[in-house]
RNA sequence: GCCGGAGUGGUGAAAUUGGCAGACGCGCCGGACUCAAAAUCCGGUGGGGCUUAAACCCCGUGGGGGUUCGAUUCCCCCCUCCGGCACCA
């Protein structure tokens, strides 16, 4: 259940204590963010007016209540990415909204008597709350809820869209039904047979619902895949076997003493000739019109009812024992003629394909363990060329040359398959065709916090679209929230009121509201145009900016809210409204944070808010423990100790900043003349550590290595440090630049605490807009290298060259090492492998055998 | 069953193209400071052998094999874990 009481912190003593230590974080975090604020640093004044242009978008979320710090870690990565552009010269877009619609609200307002926009309401407040809390720089001009009606008018506009596209449809048929939300889900929505929402085991239902057809775009949603490079593979993959694409042919069964023959697919036309039964699932149509004529026979009819009231309990129970029963009539087959019989059976199933299937039990060894069972004839019809042929005591699923398939012998399966689809397309009994798992999105729920559907219903002109004018349709507010499971808003008698649009006589309003995933599915297009009320978005600006530069989220949306986004993207560009034809140009799924080994959430009681531990750390230890918990896209365990860890490394930056100015006085590092860098000693090796760490962690952004990133940043100060240990000179222009250096690259991970220290180092600008470090490659010149010497392969020396000496000057040293010398006595030297900058490797000949 | 991904110290992890395995943290051990503790600072920390010590040697990235001068990285087989799909015809 929802929970609206927001988490305080609950410790303050121990703030206090840790406060000090000369790093007065609050302070400085206060100051930041008013800055930031102040100067509008973050916000999109004109979408058309920006050249190089950065849309950076975190998913947005459900305003249930209260974020933990895994929901943070979402944010924190979208920042940091969001600044690291901004200094990288980008015009960036990070825009923030609320996907609020959706049934905690519904329920909260049934256990407590709260209107849901009420609750809604307060929930975004207190989550915005603590997004600015972490530093986030979301631009908040452009917010958007989808539960308001300004945004929802859009959301029913598209509804309309398709429906006049012919790509809404209402239709009857078996449906996912929770009976613990009380509504009807899509089978994204359905994990393992439980609601993706509560987890209770989904029932069946034959009910009549709306429709988006996505089936329509099953080829581009599956074909334009390729075109998602910057995808996690992991995605790719669960959208491709989610879309469930597969070539075969429908072939038509004429049956005895019925007007229409039985249709199957399969991805096999090659082993027709060993078809030997039909097999029908329990709810095909021809059984529903046996049973009516009651022509089934009386074992098989009670087995069809067993099975259909099983499966309204549980449609995804696990049924591994086959069984079925005859259902007494006879197919003949399409091309040799002979009489097979056709059994109802539970292994067979409605939802897919035809929900009827050719029976080939040697070659498929489902059909293989009905065959055995019932004593059904087995045909042996392909034999692979590697000699594995059926034996009779399983299914053989390979390919090979077709037997006993007279006049196709001999054939390779893959001949065999277009043959026979062109001997059945001859007689007409069937042709090639392609079969999708997808099914059709479902998108009418029987609750009230969502977007109404706009539609009426006529009694005499049937179902009217909700005229365009119209729009919004508003929800009402004057409902009753009851335990009933009915929709509330069959309590308002006002809403259910309406004028037919076609011959205005009184009509009734559908009552239903769309899944809020429709919602989700197109707000990443609103943000360059939120207050836009003539339109749901701005072709121009949209063209302009999207697709989306970079996204980032949790891997559960892999399939919901990233196919329709992508399908409904599709459809405006079909409609002309868009220019593009994928939404995400880079997609970033973050792992989870778990805490006790498993998920955070309130009823396992393992929540970790961020609160406390940024009243009693600061934003900017909780973001970088964040990004240093480990490689963004793998699940970590959150760790108090690591806290810490992040907690020290700040104040040792900070404190390393401090002895700076305190030792000369305060100037821009880093402006003025290039100063003499010093060309050899301590400060000169200081310059090229620093160098290389600048190098690496402008990588480690780039790719995503956040974690990498800190460790970088950490040695970086290591460096500065033990320079100053050893008692160097700190007035060095090299010290100077380190912390220079080091300020502007921590300004995107530690953002409050690098402001500070810029504005102490005596800036005027923010290092919010600082360019972005270049490393010197100058820097990284080394008069020496020092090269790693092997022996056949394994470590055993080092040795230190001039820079750019040859091949065989390294070569010569590396022989002339003491350990080479003993561990290559009395062994002929047979290859010397010199990489350059790298190793040497002394290999030795082999003793003779 | 099919399809992905992963397996490295006590622990989170690092190693960009095949080139010093364990960076950077956490923890732990020892020391300094302290009446004491906390905090902080310094040193050590993969396993084993040998040694008074230093030096030195061997083993080591789930297991087995292979390619290569050289493999955490590439190839083959196997084991385990995680994720997705699943009587999908």
């Amino acid at each position: 259940m929802p929970d609206s009481r927001g988490t305080e912190p609950q410790t303050s003593t121990g703030a206090e204590e840790t406060a000090g230590r000369g790093y007065p974080f609050r302070e400085i975090t206060r100051r930041a963010q008013a800055r930031w604020r102040e100067e509008r640093l973050f916000e999109l004044r004109d979408p058309m007016k920006a050249d190089r242009r950065f849309y950076c978008l975190n998913m947005f979320p459900y305003p249930s209540g209260d974020l933990h710090v895994g929901h943070g870690r979402n944010y924190i990565l979208g920042d940091a990415v969001a600044r690291v552009k901004k200094m990288q010269g980008y015009t960036v877009l990070a825009p923030m909204g609320w996907d609020a619609f959706g049934l905690p609200a519904e329920n909260a307002a049934i256990a407590n008597q709260v209107p849901p926009a009420d609750w809604t309401r307060r929930n975004i407040e207190r989550m915005k709350k603590q997004l600015d809390a972490w530093g986030a720089m979301f631009d908040w001009t452009r917010e958007i809820a989808s539960c308001d009606p300004e945004y929802y008018r859009w959301t029913q506009w598209i509804f309309l869209q398709l429906y006049k596209r012919g790509l809404a449809y209402r239709a009857k048929g078996a449906v996912n039904w929770c009976p613990s939300c009380r509504t009807v889900l899509a089978n994204e929505q359905v994990i393992e047979g439980r609601c993706e929402r509560c987890d209770t085991p989904v029932e069946t239902r034959e009910l009549e619902q709306w429709y988006f057809k996505i089936t329509a775009y099953a080829d581009a949603l599956l074909d334009d895949l390729r075109l998602l490079e910057h995808w996690p593979e992991k995605v790719r993959v669960m959208q491709t076997n989610w879309i469930g694409r597969s070539e075969g042919a429908t072939i038509r069964f004429p049956l005895d003493g019925e007007g229409a023959p039985l249709e199957v697919f399969t991805t096999r036309p090659d082993t027709l000739l060993g078809a030997t039964f039909m097999v029908v699932a329990a709810e095909h149509p021809l059984i529903t019109s046996l049973i009516e004529r009651g022509r089934l026979p009386r074992e098989a009819a009670a087995f069809v009812e067993r099975l259909k009231r099983s499966r309204v309990e549980n449609r995804f129970g696990v049924e591994t024992e086959k069984e079925g029963h005859p259902t007494g009539l006879t197919a003949t087959h399409p091309l040799t003629g002979a009489k097979v019989p056709v059994w109802v059976a539970n292994y067979v199933l409605m939802g897919y394909g035809t929900g009827a299937i050719m029976a080939v039990p040697a070659h498929d060894q489902r059909d293989f363990e009905f065959a055995s069972k019932y004593r059904l004839p087995i045909v042996e019809v392909v034999r692979s060329d590697s000699g594995t042929r059926f034996d009779g005591t399983a299914a053989v699923e390979a390919d090979g040359r077709l037997v006993n398939s007279s006049p196709f012998d001999g054939l390779p399966s893959e001949e065999g398959k277009r043959a026979i689809v062109a001997a059945l397309g001859k007689k007409g009994a069937g042709e090639g065709r392609v079969n999708f798992r997808l099914r059709d999105w479902l998108i009418s729920r029987q609750r009230y916090w969502g977007a109404p559907i706009p539609m009426v219903i006529c009694p005499t002109c049937g179902m009217q679209p909700v005229p365009e004018s119209e729009l919004p349709v508003l929800l009402p507010d004057q409902v009753e929230f009851k335990p009933t499971g009915e929709s509330p808003l069959l309590t308002n008698e006002e809403f259910l009121r309406a004028t037919c649009p076609n011959c205005h006589g009184p009509a009734r309003r559908e009552t239903d509201t769309m899944d809020t995933f429709v919602d989700s599915s197109w707000y990443f297009l609103r943000f360059l145009s939120p207050r836009l009320e003539t339109k749901a978005f701005d072709s121009d600006a949209v063209n302009r900016w999207l697709p989306v530069n970079q996204y980032i989220g949790g891997v559960e949306h892999a399939i919901l809210h990233l196919l329709y986004s992508r399908f409904i993207v599709k459809v405006f560009r079909d409609m002309g409204l868009i220019a593009f034809a994928e939404p995400f140009e880079r997609l970033f799924t973050q792992g989870m944070i778990t805490k006790s080994g498993h998920k955070m959430s309130k009823s396992k009681g393992n929540v970790v808010p961020p609160d406390a531990l940024i009243e009693r750390y600061g934003a900017d230890t909780v973001r970088v423990y964040t990004l240093f918990i480990g490689p963004p896209e793998k699940d970590a365990e959150w760790n108090d100790r690591g806290v810490e860890g992040a907690y020290r490394f700040l104040i040792r930056y900070w404190k390393m900043v401090e002895d700076f100015i305190a030792l000369q006085p305060v100037k821009a590092p880093g402006s003025g003349p290039t100063p003499a860098w010093a060309v050899s000693g301590p400060s000169r090796d200081l310059r090229r550590r620093v160098h290389h760490l600048v190098q690496q962690i402008g990588d480690d952004v780039d790719r995503f290595h956040f974690n990498t990133a800190v460790s970088g940043l950490m040695q970086l100060v290591n460096a500065v440090q033990e320079y100053q240990a050893a008692q160097e000179d700190m007035r060095a222009p090299e010290v100077a630049e380190a912390i220079d250096l080091a300020t502007r690259l921590l300004a995107p991970l530690a953002p409050h605490t690098a402001e500070g220290a810029w504005e102490r180092l005596g800036h005027e600008r923010a290092v919010a807009e600082a360019p972005w470090p270049k490393f010197d490659p100058k820097a990284l010149e080394a008069d020496v290298v020092r090269l790693v010497v092997q022996v056949d392969g394994k470590v055993r020396s080092n040795i230190e060259v001039p820079s750019g000496s040859s091949q065989e000057a390294v070569r010569k040293a590396a022989l002339a090492d003491p350990k080479v010398e003993r561990f290559a006595q009395g062994k002929r030297i047979a290859q010397v492998v010199v990489v350059p900058g790298r190793l040497v490797n002394v290999v030795t000949a082999k003793p003779a055998p």
